[in-house]
DNA sequence: CATACTACTATCCAAAAGGATAGCGATATC
DNA sequence: GATATCGCTATCCTTTTGGATAGTAGTATG
């Protein structure tokens, strides 16, 4: 194994810390997860997902999915019946996200597990 | 392609959006990546670190440096010299960051030009 | 003896994120 | 005509996050 040799410029660094909070702030908030898995299964009117997700207001379900709208994960879909009912589905491009989420979700797991297992054996 | 079989049980859902949470929550804060890339050209001192992230406080920094420290990204070590001085370094275990902050980066620059382009030629 | 350096902590404050509650316009049902 | 349903918005409030500023103990230097 050789060691890499990586430049860490200034400018570099700068655009890498960007690239990765662009990431994070897409998937940032306490909602944007369980809105994703919910819609994942099937699209959904506004007031299906607030009774799915119990504990959401409509101001900040309104919000969430207008971000998710202009991340394009999303699209919102207006049908003329009476009274209008309006659809929230996911969107092919949504489907970008399936490498990041499973890279968060495995180290999730094992940092969880490392970080208690860590605490029942402290140093001695 | 076959339609993959995905069981989505309540259970199952909420397990992988606590093990994402977990991995967001390491990585979030506004200084955490910062100073994780500032401490990977070298171990640094207290005063060091805050000069080198010219605008955060004393308090902040101890906060993030705590919060490294718990996850075990850093270590900290403490040399009795006169006066005291006190370094952060990376530790191997930091490394396990690799693979999710590549993921991060990558599909960060990708979906910001992604946003960018759409919106330059906005829908019809 | 004042000043500077080390690594911080303490107190107070501002901004951002999240939430509770109420209400709106349109229509349909009782 | 009161009530309900739809998809929200408006207003106000709390919690969380981040920051400004000052100060601490211990030692050394001018």
């Amino acid at each position: 194994m050789e060691t890499e040799t990586i430049v860490h410029t200034k400018e570099a660094c700068n655009a890498s810390v960007t690239a990765v909070r662009d990431a994070l702030y897409a998937l940032s908030g306490k909602w944007k997860l369980p809105l994703i898995i919910a819609l994942t299964e099937r699209p959904m009117r506004f007031n299906e997902i607030q009774r799915a997700l119990e504990d959401i207001t409509p101001k900040i379900l309104s919000k969430e999915l207008r971000e998710l709208e202009l991340n394009e994960f999303v699209e919102r879909k207006v049908f003329a019946t009476v009274p209008v009912t309006v659809t929230y589905e996911l969107t092919p491009y949504s489907k970008s996200l399936d490498n990041v989420l499973r890279e968060l979700k495995t180290w999730g797991e094992e940092h969880r597990e490392r970080i208690i297992a860590s605490r029942r054996k402290p140093v001695v």
